[in-house]
DNA sequence: CGATTGATTGATGATCTTCAATTCATGTGG
DNA sequence: CCACATGAATTGAAGATCATCAATCAATCG
């Protein structure tokens, strides 16, 4: 956690790739064009369509990035951890954002306007390369996503949608490998294109083979390497 | 069509996007490090997960960008068509290629060592804000995708990979919209996760309705409006 | 003109969604 | 601090959508 909101330290961001390569004057500029700021669980950070106005990076907590379909579905496209960028439209020639991102717990964000973006990918050595290879990782995350939908039945995608929470935002605990923010079986439906029901008995079945324990807005991973042979991947897949 | 593989007209790329802005002299050099190749109906032009040794630009005829699962299911991700990149994996870090490309039709095609890439994006203007530009839409595509096969029936997601065909890949003819590559049901069924029969059994309905004509890889739209309404898009809708 | 590739269509059934009825957990206000 | 409202989870029953299998037909090509 950060301890507060008036001096931010340097080495905030120092380890962070699009800035690792940076002297501690330029990170300091950086920070100096900023000030960081809280939103608490569930306030949206910036909204689907908005003038993007500012790109931002997450210092704490846990974002959704979520789109709706004009039918009202809502669908999210990725979880955004500690140290990411994110609304970075700029990056890739749009002007607005192509998704919401709301707070899932409290969180500490950092932001600068739009403007800027430019400057930082001129001035700062290795900010353009890091974040193009972030845009890349995005673009192939949502291409593998495609395939799993166009290809594999629910079981595996639920499966594999729990498995890269495990593997990416978990702290282990005495039950196992719990998800470390709050996520509800419709998250989990939302991530995977099935229902809540589902993706309900889906949970209940795998407590029964002793490959998870759920419950309210909590799900923990017991056996992972079960969870791998229901997702079909590797038994050595870190992600 | 290009008619001679040997002298490269420098109006032959000067009104593609990534080199709309660079000089005469420019382009000369571009074409100079380059040797065009041909490619027949089928040909792979490069291969999912080989090392990315160059990158493409496709002159003529249409492509195929495809990947294919361990269980051996094939997914078409997009189309390429003529004056588009292809195989920029070096655009956003990647040192292998993330799809197979294969070539719809006879293709011509120039192509660059991947070494080259920093060159073009150092040295031309306007090369790397375009090149990303273009990551940016394929991103945005891919994400329209994931929201289509997460929350529509297969019958809409049929009518919109045929209206998209149609609205970026057709000629007019006294029958309609005829898209102009071959094209199976499986070929459809790839694009939109489902199976050829059921491609062929929406096709056979919509014949019936007068929206569509088609035949041995070969499809048509008679009536792009009620495809559109299918589709479940807006009526003026283009893309 | 046979062989191959692509398309059609009926029958059957699995998978998953939908609806409805409860139960359970959590936090809030009286 | 308990009662109650609210949001989350469970589970059965029913049925829609789509995949699968199989048989047949049609077009294209060497």
């Amino acid at each position: 956690m950060v301890s507060s909101l008036r001096s931010l330290d340097e080495n905030l961001i120092s380890h962070i790739p699009p800035f690792r390569k940076l002297e501690r004057s330029d990170i300091r500029e950086i920070l100096d064009a900023t000030t960081p700021k809280r939103f608490s669980a569930g306030q949206a950070i910036f909204e689907e369509d908005e003038p993007a106005e500012r790109f931002y990076l997450l210092l704490d907590g846990h974002v959704r990035v979520v789109r709706t379909t004009a039918a009202g579905d809502q669908v999210i496209a990725r979880h955004i951890v500690s140290g990411e960028l994110m609304g970075i439209a700029s990056a890739i020639g749009r002007t607005t954002y192509p998704a919401s991102a709301v707070a899932i717990d409290d969180c500490l964000v950092l932001s600068w306007p739009t403007s800027l973006w430019a400057t930082f990918v001129e001035k700062y050595d290795g900010f353009a390369s890091e974040t193009y290879k972030t845009v890349g990782k995005r673009l192939s995350e949502a291409n593998n996503h495609i395939l799993e939908l166009a290809t594999q039945q629910v079981e595996q995608r639920v499966a594999r949608a729990l498995l890269r929470l495990a593997l990416q935002s978990s702290r282990n605990t005495d039950e196992g490998m719990e998800i470390d923010f709050p996520l509800t079986r419709q998250n989990i439906s939302e991530m995977t294109g099935t229902t809540l029901y589902t993706v309900s008995r889906l949970l209940s079945a795998w407590e029964k083979k002793g490959i998870v324990t759920s419950g309210r807005k909590k799900v923990v991973v017991t056996h992972l390497g079960k969870l791998k042979s229901l997702a079909d991947v590797d038994p050595t897949y870190e992600g």
